[in-house]
DNA sequence: CAACTGCGAAAAATCGATTTACCGTCTACG
DNA sequence: CGTAGACGGTAAATCGATTTTTCGCAGTTG
């Protein structure tokens, strides 16, 4: 019976105009809240659409009007933590205002990238949030321009002169970074990040150079970056402490690099925070568990997400004016992961940190 | 100058039509591929379509059919690395066989869940892939089944009267966990779930007790498990080493189960595997990287992925027949985290496993 | 009493594609 | 020679809403 029902095609806005005996526009005028109808025909209209289970067919509904409710959202991957909860945040922050998110994977691809921007102006978006893979000056956003979409870059991304853009402030949280190993005595720091992503990862190094250096003019900062791909970067990660080379402190500009660095730690058996420090620039669920919990930069991705949301629909509510460029404050979490040089043998392993019991 | 072609709206299929000399129903057959047109028509239309860079409307070309070309996807989070790749893998598999994928997160809520199937149900999706928040029997899969919809289901899901079902083995792969573990010696495992997720967790308990009692039915097996969240589950944990309970391994049914395991280990001093040994169930990428790595479940997601979309493409193809319930094989990948029991002292740290130099 | 003003609602156009129905023309076959 | 198909194509209907236009009917006004 319920099965049988189910399978018949679902009521339109017809079906619910002959129910109540009115038009269809005058249904329509109903549920778009229209105050020209008369109280009485309104009424049936209710009547009608609550006894036929009536739900106004969103992609019928879009047909007509030039921008449609339909916002895009490209992130170069969901695997991570930040990506998947910045989904997450835009989908709400899209339902809320009865749009429908349609997200997809770059996969760090920027032809791929661009594809994805294709289809999503074939949906006639209203707007997209890109978070591109690699700055603002990639095909994608080219892509944008030259088609009049609207919509804002997010992450990796500093400023642009056509259309907003919200990111972590990179800068200030790398200077105190900065700050914190300096200030624990540090003088010999290895900084290590992937360069492809120009914009983010240049402020994170300078904000983090210049703060250090303020501080102490001598402290000595190496950096290793890798083009494209994290195993470059554990290549040259690799020979750099095969050279012999002993910082005491590892800041890592970015998730991936953390990794590596980790693992490269524990291939030559050293131990934070005794053997070395490390801080990375990203934070995860998993880094306040381990032994030694790790010192991260947490990105105010609701805000973010918040803000990138709350321009976009000003830009597509028609607010003209010139391009913003936020940049929303980061916390920066000190962990086990860091202590101050020389407060533990330096290599082949050691007594690790006693952790508080109970 | 390209500004201005920008904003004027894109080509319709009229536009092409009227550039080819033909009406717009030649054009639509010759983007679909209809080989009765005359080739020197053919031939202007894509001339046509390629001079005005039309591509068609998928919307309004969905306008027209029963089963539109977009399909659903329903996660309980994205935040984790499983369902982020599951994601991914989805939106590329849909993409090849030129759907759309809306995918929506339903932040395990059972309420939420269901909301926006309806709002799926809304739009006409052909189908849904559902990773219900709990099980099989929720109010989701009830929906489905109600308004005739064509949907799989996955993960915390075993079978389904209705529908198909595609999850791991977990039960297979429980059972390797416990041969690992009784084969390693330990006579005393504490397994840690939450229990919400009836379906899978309990096929986990199960497969797990079941081969552990058959290989040594005199090995004691303590099972903690919490309702809804993971606060009261860190509570009873906490509670029951509170109590002097001293089990030589843990294995944890689910990654955040593994999470607080951890963070309670670290609060008690205990380390891995000395103290105590460690298997969870989902692996996540830090997991290789920490000291010590982190053995663990890993689940097929490509797989489950891949079989989730050729399932839902046949049944919305029209295939009809009673629903598979398929599962597929994990990987179990042990690490450090797991010794044999007594191979260190039981409290208050210790040497840590020399790992590997160079 | 004719013209005007408004209100509320119906009718029709629109959005952009797909699909059905149908129309000539030409060939083939009984 | 008449009729049946095949062929190539077009006009029109359709999908389900929204929006514009038109219309009928009251009530006012000059």
């Amino acid at each position: 019976m319920a099965q049988h029902e189910a399978q018949q095609r679902r009521p339109s806005i017809h079906d619910v105009a002959s129910h109540a005996g009115v038009s269809a526009a005058t249904v329509s005028k109903v549920l778009a809240g229209v105050t020209t109808v008369k109280p009485e025909n309104a009424q049936r209209v209710v009547d009608a659409v609550e006894l036929l289970g009536y739900r106004v067919d969103p992609l019928a509904s879009d047909m007509r009007r030039a921008k449609r409710r339909i916002i895009g959202a490209i992130m170069p991957e969901f695997e991570s933590e930040f990506f998947g909860q910045m989904v997450t945040e835009l989908e709400g922050l899209a339902e809320e205002r009865g749009y429908t998110l349609v997200a997809a994977s770059s996969r760090e691809s920027e032809a791929r990238e661009k594809e994805i921007l294709a289809r999503m102006h074939d949906w006639r978006v209203a707007g997209v949030v890109l978070a591109p893979v690699r700055n603002e000056h990639g095909p994608a956003a080219d892509f944008m321009k030259a088609n009049g979409m609207t919509g804002v870059l997010i992450d990796r991304v500093l400023s642009d002169d056509a259309f907003d853009t919200v990111s972590a402030d990179s800068a200030a949280a790398s200077a105190e970074v900065a700050r914190m190993l300096v200030g624990k005595g540090h003088k010999h720091i290895l900084v290590i990040g992937l360069a492809e992503q120009a914009a983010t990862v240049r402020a994170r190094l300078e904000g983090f150079r210049a703060q250090a250096l303020a501080l102490d003019p001598s402290v000595r900062i190496d950096v290793i970056t890798a083009e494209v791909s994290v195993e470059p970067l554990r290549a040259s990660l690799r020979d750099y402490f095969g050279r012999g080379e002993r910082p005491t402190a590892v800041y890592s500009l970015l998730l991936k690099g953390t990794l590596v660095a980790l693992s490269e730690f524990r291939r030559r058996g050293w131990h934070c925070p005794n053997d070395i420090s490390l801080v990375g620039f990203d934070d995860a669920e998993w880094m306040q568990v381990t032994w030694p919990a790790i010192a991260a930069v947490v990105q105010p991705v609701r805000r973010i997400a918040g803000e990138a949301i709350n321009l976009l629909f000003r830009r597509i509510e028609g607010a003209e004016g010139p391009p913003t460029a936020r940049l929303e404050p980061c916390q920066v979490l000190m962990r086990e992961s860091v202590g101050s040089p020389g407060s533990g043998p330096h290599s082949g392993g050691g007594d690790r940190q006693q952790p508080p019991l109970s």
